[in-house]
DNA sequence: GGGGAAGTTGGAAGCGCTTCCGGTTTTGTG
DNA sequence: CACAAAACCGGAAGCGCTTCCAACTTCCCC
């Protein structure tokens, strides 16, 4: 009874028992070319018989490739991973490296702490390549990426920048959705709840929005940044009720603002959709449980999710994809509902 | 103008500035024993003007520790992962990781290719130790870690055997509380809708209201199973008031199902909390915005994520933890309010 | 039938680190 | 002050793979 260390076969002994040497082994598990077919199969054999698995650390090592990409996630607002919205884009992230070889390393790096390790991540070239969920705008993780010159793909357009990479959802379209559902049901006093200033995503919502509006001929009353918050969003509507105290639509740049407004609607005696028509932005799950249930703009987010991941992979892959724009959509309910038929 | 390859110096590089054998340079970087303490000195020094950081792979292959623990998600309803929850417990997971050396891989095995990828991950070493969120009762993933045997952590206790180490929360107490809280608040007639029934918190969690009735002198009139969804708890919800025509209480094992039970109840136009109290379990995020907002048994889940990595951790450095269970505390809503004061 | 081009082949030199092991120095003790 | 125990030190042997390179076959076409 040994204490089992289990040694697991070597490159050395696949090809011994294949009867090749050692570097045809290594070009077959690589499937690169310069092996007659005959031994090709000897060694496909002998990896079977064995039950080989090549050693990641030893390949990384060898090659310089470390076979893993890693996915990280910045915002100030602590704990916003938490956000549905992130676990969805892991999902699609996940879904989309299952069809390689490549490991998913997830790194958090709101904290300062967490900057650090991304930043020695990176110079110990522990991934192949980068996705970057950066949230606030000053964000330097993209330029430390560039300067350990890894593949990087943003998720959403930083503030600054217009990187060679990156997938977002279509965020001024979406908003103009929305601007033109307002007005097209009658709504003629619209106020806005941004997100955090310091968002591409925030103020292209906000460009979409103000733009659809004009075409429909219609002024914005009024705007508040909420953090993207159910807090944020919360305060936000307070604020824009003191400084117009009649509006009847309001579009909150976040679900999650949104559902902040609606508390605060409430809680004034504010009625949704009669008196107020509210909607969101993100379709997540628990827009379907307000009450009333909120119209929102739905976008893809476990797309989103896959679509970096597949970006990246190409990146790798030596293909130069370049950016990717994501349709998004109405998704109409209570909380501002379309024209009775 | 190279195109910088930009070489990274390596220990041996370290240990010539620092006049040192590359043996030393090594016990230094990873603060070995015997090593003097002006060599060590020396070693820090050079290690800082060269701006060192050890190769991972090469640390790896030489010796057998991949520094990285992985946490694998595993569970029939494909996208469970997107519940909030799993966020919760990366995130806890993360925060704690961010203490130690460790990167932290992350699998989804929901679908036959996950888990063979899983399993390739444990054969390749590629982690040190697994944390498993196992949601579903046969599952198999516990047993392959021990084929390869590495240490492994359950969060929520597998429906077959008691692993070494697993964290908890106290399903059981919590489930009495809600007991207990319905009948003090007068209920006497309440069902329940319990989870996937292969599961072990289903199981505790049913149990513990049982229990909790049982103290109470209550008896428990029907349990349906409602597959942890917001569909199935809706179901579920049907087919108790099918059964059960009158109940004035529902206590449903996770709050998605007790949203779920919401919605049937209010189709049908019973009145919560007046008709029927509704508790639910979990306490997520989205409890707050029902309407009327849940009362449900809350459960630290983030603290779960940090104690599952913590206990990991622990394992890892040659302690022996023993499991671990969290305690469970109610948070009263207006679906199941108090007693008025 | 000769001259390559194109395809194969394996030896050997690493990739950058850990760790065993034998030897040397320092320390502690009676 | 002698002697064993403890601490320190560095040489050298790997860890398991990739890849450069030089040599060797085949095959094709004029």
């Amino acid at each position: 009874m040994e204490p089992s260390p289990k040694r697991m076969p070597t490159l050395d002994e696949v090809a011994a028992r294949a009867g090749v040497s050692r570097t045809a082994a290594s070009r077959v598990i690589n499937n690169a070319p310069h092996v007659s077919r005959a031994k090709r199969e000897a060694v496909q054999r002998a990896v079977r018989e064995l039950d080989f698995v090549p050693n990641p650390s030893a390949q990384a090592l060898a090659s310089r490739r470390a076979g893993a990409v890693v996915l990280a996630v910045s915002s100030d607002e602590p704990g916003l991973f938490a956000d549905p919205f992130f676990a969805e884009i892991v999902v699609g992230v996940g879904t989309a490296l299952e069809q390689t070889e490549l490991e998913l390393i997830l790194l958090l790096a709101n904290t300062p702490r967490g900057r650090q390790r991304f930043e020695r991540l990176l110079r110990q070239r522990r991934a192949d390549g980068v996705m970057l969920m950066a949230l606030r705008g000053d964000d330097s993780l993209g330029r430390l990426c560039e300067e350990a010159d890894l593949p990087v793909v943003f998720g959403g357009r930083p503030l600054r920048g217009e990187p060679a990479w990156y997938v977002d959802a279509d965020n001024e379209g979406g908003a103009r959705l929305a601007a033109e559902h307002l007005a097209r049901t009658g709504r003629r006093r619209p106020v806005m709840i941004s997100g955090q200033v310091d968002t591409r995503a925030s103020a292209a919502r906000e460009r979409g929005f103000t733009d659809g509006l004009a075409l429909a001929g219609l002024p914005l009353l009024g705007v508040e940044p909420g953090r993207f918050t159910e807090d944020g969003g919360a305060e936000a509507m307070e604020r824009l009720l003191r400084a117009h105290p009649d509006p009847d639509a309001v579009f909150a740049a976040s679900d999650a603002m949104a559902i902040g407004a609606l508390r605060i609607l409430r809680e004034r005696g504010i009625r949704v959709p009669e008196d107020v028509a509210v909607i969101g932005f993100d379709d997540l799950a628990s827009a379907r449980h307000t009450s009333p249930p909120l119209t929102t703009v739905h976008q893809p987010v476990r797309a989103l999710g896959e679509e970096m991941a597949r970006m990246l992979v190409g990146a790798l892959e030596g293909r130069r994809p370049g950016p990717l724009i994501l349709p998004t959509r109405l998704t109409v309910r209570g909380s501002a509902p379309g024209l009775p038929a």
